[in-house]
DNA sequence: GTTGACTCTCCCCTTGCCGGAGATAGTAGT
DNA sequence: ACTACTATCTCCGGCAAGGGGAGAGTCAAC
């Protein structure tokens, strides 16, 4: 018999491990004197223990070593931290392979102070149209009138909450001019397509989202930035890109201040 | 100005973190109203919550985020992540390989219930002495005879506690029997060397550890084990193998009560 | 006036222990 | 038998980054 500190020596841990696996009974003592408290360990339990630590060092939980102890499906449990392990390696890789993005000191990122983060878009219900516009200022007056004419329609339609209004890019290139563009603007219900107004569920998905401080010319700067992140962090666009308009003309007069968010929707390669 | 409500859903996260950013100083409303206690966002926010987001999804502290925002040396913090990320990478390789390594099923795991950790040996001093034995029974009558030579000549020298008493073995390849040995005892002070007794302090090293329950004649089968073990998982053997005594003859009757240690000095590959 | 949706603060919970305070227990030396 | 020292005990609090829920107050609509 071996007191604890004698133990967790033979055993290469603390006192304080020994003390925690005794109070939620992973690992008893053989023996606990009634008066003193002490904790008395057998050699015996240094073979559990050594068990308990090789368990512990593949990344198991105490609850799962618990189990694996009590003798329930080990193959099971073994397999699942196989499934995290693999989980976390590729977590791993991805927040490395960001991080030599950003060491590698791209321009735009120091000038515009631009950042990536991969988001979940929730499913939403939209009511969108396509149209080409040459420039960016004569789409904003375009809106609206859209606006308008759909609510005249439907009057009950109302905008979901927080605001969610967003164009999508149809040409596959760049263009300085003459977008080719579907504006969409979520709503909270379904309605019956009319004129050139259609209605449609666009699901979850998700997408590297860049935020855009300032004037519309620049947004090719956050695009070429959103594009190459893409690139080098291994992942693959998926579909065309949205911007979605949180500040601009309508509430701020500062072109500074203007806010838009690009969303590009991806997966891992 | 939006409700925390809304902002939480326009930056995709929870209201919870919201709150708790707003707590610990990381990202204040821009507003609180006085009485009500409600928070206030400006859709500005929305920029820097996107950038803590990004940062957190590299996996920086919030502690890490705190300093990069407050201008401080972001390339050497994100010089010391990327080094977690890569001690992580290697840690994650080290427990996948050896949940494969169960998961292929050893025969000798499964029927004696081996297990394999590594543990770091502390450095100790030790006195020694070297010997060829024909096999392990006339070994463990000849230790007694050794122990009580050293106390006479040293009586003041203690073994340390707990008893680290083992034998390394010399030969490079295994034997059935004749085996060329050192027998080691761990003890509490260096002492002048005399007759075929040496002192010496042993490093600390890291070393595969595998339990032996029972008698010695098995365990052959925890050489293999561990042989594989550390072939199988990316380790290399740096020394000699050490079999450290727990539990045997002198303590206990029977022998499958009879505990025992390997260790394998090793370094990862 | 009354729902119903939203928000507030406050407190406890998570994992696997670590650190420390204050109280005993056991051992060695005188 | 007394003292000094070490080992051990229990209990409390803390860690990171929030999550869950209670109970109370706010806000807008019907």
């Amino acid at each position: 018999m071996y007191r604890i500190g004698d133990f967790s020596k033979m055993g290469r841990t603390t006192i304080k491990t020994l003390r925690y696996y005794d109070e939620i009974g992973l690992l008893k003592p053989e023996q606990t004197d009634k008066y003193s408290g002490y904790r008395f360990y057998s050699s015996q339990q240094l073979f559990q223990l050594h068990q308990i630590q090789s368990l512990r060092q593949i990344g198991l939980s105490i609850d799962e070593i618990k189990l694996i102890l009590s003798g329930v499906d080990s193959q099971g449990i073994l397999q699942k931290r196989k499934a995290e392990l693999i989980a976390e390696l590729d977590n791993c890789q991805d927040q490395l392979s960001r991080i030599e993005f950003i060491l590698s000191g791209q321009t735009e990122e120091v000038i515009m102070n631009y950042h990536a983060t991969i988001k979940e878009l929730p499913e939403c219900i939209v009511y969108s149209t396509k149209m080409t516009v040459p420039s960016y200022d004569d789409y904003f007056q375009l809106i609206p009138a859209i606006g308008a004419k759909v609510t005249a329609k439907y009057p009950d339609l109302k905008c979901s909450i927080p605001e969610y209004c967003f164009i999508v890019y149809l040409d596959g290139e760049y263009k300085e001019k003459d977008f080719h563009i579907e504006f969409c603007e979520a709503i909270d219900q379904m309605k019956e397509d009319f004129d050139d107004i259609k209605f449609k569920k666009v699901e979850a998905i998700n997408a590297v989202s860049v935020m855009h401080k300032g004037a519309y010319a620049d947004l090719a700067h956050a695009y070429a930035y959103a594009f190459k992140w893409i690139e080098d962090n291994g992942y693959l666009a998926i579909d065309n890109p949205r911007e979605s308009y949180i500040d601009g003309i309508w509430n701020k007069e500062n072109e500074e201040d203007w806010l838009t968010e690009l969303q590009i929707p991806v997966k891992k390669k």
